[in-house]
DNA sequence: ATGATAACAGTTTTT
DNA sequence: CTGTTATCAT
């Protein structure tokens, strides 16, 4: 252990020595955050001597909890109960799964995506725009605010409308006992607030929390966080604001730029030396940053001398620029680079249509990253959905989604008047079916119904059954009794969902084999909380957005589309600051060379857009900060433009303001002064 | 109950 | 230009 503190640089060194008292560390890109963090939950449990079910380590991912598990676990010598290490949400999960009992709820409740949610909100009413819907409810729950609350703050009519749906939607989730994503952490904050004694018992429990990716945290999470350390402040953070990518999701950079203010006597360590890329990427990634002013405030210092300037790639449109950067990887891996080593970002999905073009006409293997993720495609939610009735044939909600699936000519119509029937009867669908007689059924379904639904009742009983016998050959038994397998096999585009579905077979059987004494229970919250990102070397390059890029590295990396309106991204609710950070976090993901391409066009919703490059470049220094003429040629007067509110409309003057341009433009008489890149070109 | 066409919207994403 | 969903025939 003490030699692992010697790997260590002095700043790093003083971060794991420091041990109570609330602590932030500001670890910038590449500073070896996940080195020092590890090492210090090490250092807490083998040198200090905490026993470890007395730490709490909270992360964002499944992937980073993971990474750190096995860090942290290879320094200590003693075994023992490991440390609980986990996501914000799978602690909500255990919490709830011993304490939702004191909210007058049953522990066997069951967590439901966010897809389900939308379904259930859609049910509600139809009417109102799910997507909004469901992000609004999710704005309330992690504001804390019930469904009666959300109804006086709302002032428009279409947010009571929404503040009604949220009320009938808590009442459906508390119904069925189901619980959503915002839930897990919502509830369990309300359990420590309402019951003082569990929330100090709680806090005495977990002496020690270290929370990861502090700058990604909102509102609830602070809260629930500050109930967590009620009884001590033994609380180290670690993050950088600098890196804070999601705040259009809830995220709050006030938390950790205020960090000093929510917890007194906070210390603060700066973790600034850079041990991942050479010195021209930092001097851009830095100059960048440097215009934020929402920030702690903290350089990169070098720690790798010489190395390639950035290079600035321009292309005609987007065709150019892919071959451009195909071109040039293709070079890089005839020279020797592992291809894996080799990674393109964009700011939006989109972008990788064309990208993935011209890789493919010049032979470059690629792996997109992200996309849909493995349990979010409807075969594995099928099958989910059929484990869960095994666990729990009264789970009317999973029940319905199973009926059908693979199509026994069950329809909407037959659902709905079996649940009805059900509920009148007050059993749960699968209890209604199973106790009705076939005459009773004919009274609802057709004939032919009547007979699949009596059948289907008996094939999920002996699913039941096997499940209780043993669950190794559960999925087996699974495949013979519903053939879900060979019913996409028999599709004629099903090759994919196949493979989908032999792969959770495998992972299924894996977790069985592995973890004898967990429970179907246990396998499917393990499944639905996460992300399956699969870790894959090989001979292919990586495309992703730079969300998805957050925390990874590359040798060799390019950024596409550096161009005003796309990186920074411009529309309602953006934030350039962000949108800079965004610059900041792609750039440094950087080790050896760094590429940025722009375009003068690109088709983006079926239209070919002119383009300015980003003002990015500018502030990076890698191009002169005030604008040239060159790139005014992007408008000029007499342009027929359109903007989003005002529709059409004619270029009649042209001035500058500051790094922007305003367009003077005649909407059909109605004069305007607009930001260039609020409009488009016709 | 299910398949075909029309209308529509269209950052970033984890749990 | 895409992919997704609502609606309409069959």
């Amino acid at each position: 252990m003490e030699n692992r503190l010697k790997e260590l640089n002095d700043t790093q060194q003083e971060a794991v020595r420091h041990i109570d008292g609330p602590l932030l560390i500001l670890a910038g890109a590449g500073s070896g955050k996940t080195k020092t963090i590890t090492t210090r939950l090490a250092y807490l449990l083998d040198v200090v001597g905490v026993p470890s079910s007395s730490t709490l380590t909270l992360t964002f991912t499944n992937k980073a909890a993971k990474e750190m598990r096995e860090r942290a676990l290879s320094m200590i010598s003693k075994d023992g109960h490991p440390p609980l290490l986990c996501t914000f949400h799978k602690f909500g999960l255990l919490f709830l799964k011993f304490n939702i009992h004191l909210l007058n709820r049953k522990s066997n409740f069951v967590v439901i995506d966010s897809d389900d949610k939308k379904r259930i909100l859609k049910r509600i009413n139809p009417d109102l725009p799910t997507p909004l819907v469901a992000s609004e409810i999710s704005r309330y729950k992690n504001s804390l605010l019930n469904p009666d609350e959300a109804l006086q703050q709302a002032e428009l009519r279409e947010y009571q409308k929404i503040a009604k749906v949220y009320a009938e939607y808590e009442a459906y989730l508390v119904e069925n006992n189901l619980v959503d994503f915002d839930d897990l952490l919502a509830l369990t904050y309300r359990l420590l607030d309402e019951n003082d004694d569990l929330c100090k018992l709680t806090s005495d429990r977990y002496r020690y929390i270290m929370i990861d990716e502090y700058q990604d945290t909102n509102e609830l999470q602070l809260r629930l966080i500050k109930k967590l350390c009620c009884s001590h402040s033994n609380i180290c953070v670690v993050g950088d604001d600098d890196q804070s990518i999601y705040g259009w999701r809830g995220a709050n950079i006030r938390n950790i730029v205020e960090f000093a203010k929510d917890f007194n006597d906070a210390k603060v360590i700066k973790l600034e030396y850079n041990y991942r890329s050479k010195a021209p990427i930092l001097s851009v990634a830095n100059a960048l940053i440097e215009h934020n002013r929402t920030r702690v405030g903290k350089k990169l210092l070098c720690t790798k001398e010489g190395g390639e300037a950035v290079v600035m790639l321009s292309g005609a449109d987007e065709s150019e620029e892919s071959q451009k950067i195909a071109f040039k990887i293709k070079e890089l891996i005839d020279s020797g680079v592992s291809p894996s080593e080799c990674a393109i970002l964009y700011r939006i999905n989109a972008l990788s249509r064309s990208l993935e073009e011209g890789l493919n006409r010049a032979n470059i293997p690629y792996r997109l990253v992200g996309g849909l993720r493995f349990y979010d495609r409807a075969e594995i939610k099928d099958l989910i959905g059929y484990l869960r009735v095994a666990i729990n044939p009264h789970d009317n909600y999973s029940l319905k989604r199973i009926i059908n699936r693979p199509k026994r000519g069950i329809g909407k119509m037959s659902i709905e008047k079996l649940e009805l029937e059900a509920i009148r009867s007050a059993k749960s669908i699968y209890e209604y079916i199973k106790s009705a007689s076939i005459g009773e059924l004919e009274l609802l379904v057709r004939k032919k119904n009547s007979q699949t639904l009596k059948k289907f009742i008996k094939q999920l009983d002996e699913l039941q059954d096997a499940s209780l016998r043993s669950l190794y050959s559960l999925v087996d038994k699974l495949d013979d009794l519903f053939g879900i397998r060979a019913s996409f096999e028999a599709m004629p585009d099903g090759a994919d969902r196949v493979q989908n579905i032999d792969e959770f077979y495998g992972l299924f059987r894996d977790f069985v084999k592995q973890r004898p004494e967990a429970t179907l229970d246990d396998f499917l919250n393990e499944a639905l909380l996460s992300s399956a990102q699969d870790e894959v070397e090989g001979q292919s390059i990586y495309i992703m957005s730079i969300h998805a890029s957050k925390g990874l590295e590359f040798d060799h990396l390019f950024v596409i589309g550096l161009e005003e309106g796309f990186l920074p991204l411009v529309g309602e609710g953006s934030d350039l600051e962000e949108e800079r950070r965004l610059g900041y976090v792609s750039f440094t993901r950087a080790k050896e060379t760094l590429t940025l391409s722009h375009v003068q066009s690109r088709y983006y919703k079926g239209r070919r857009t002119e383009l300015m490059k980003s003002r990015f470049f500018g502030e990076a220094g890698l191009c002169e900060a005030s604008l040239k003429v060159e790139k005014v040629t992007a408008f000029k007067k007499g342009d027929l433009v359109r903007h989003k509110i005002f529709g059409a409309g004619r270029v009649t003057g042209i001035s500058r303001a500051g790094r922007e341009f305003k367009l003077n433009i005649n909407f059909g008489g109605n004069r305007r002064e607009i930001l260039a890149s609020f409009v488009e070109r016709l």
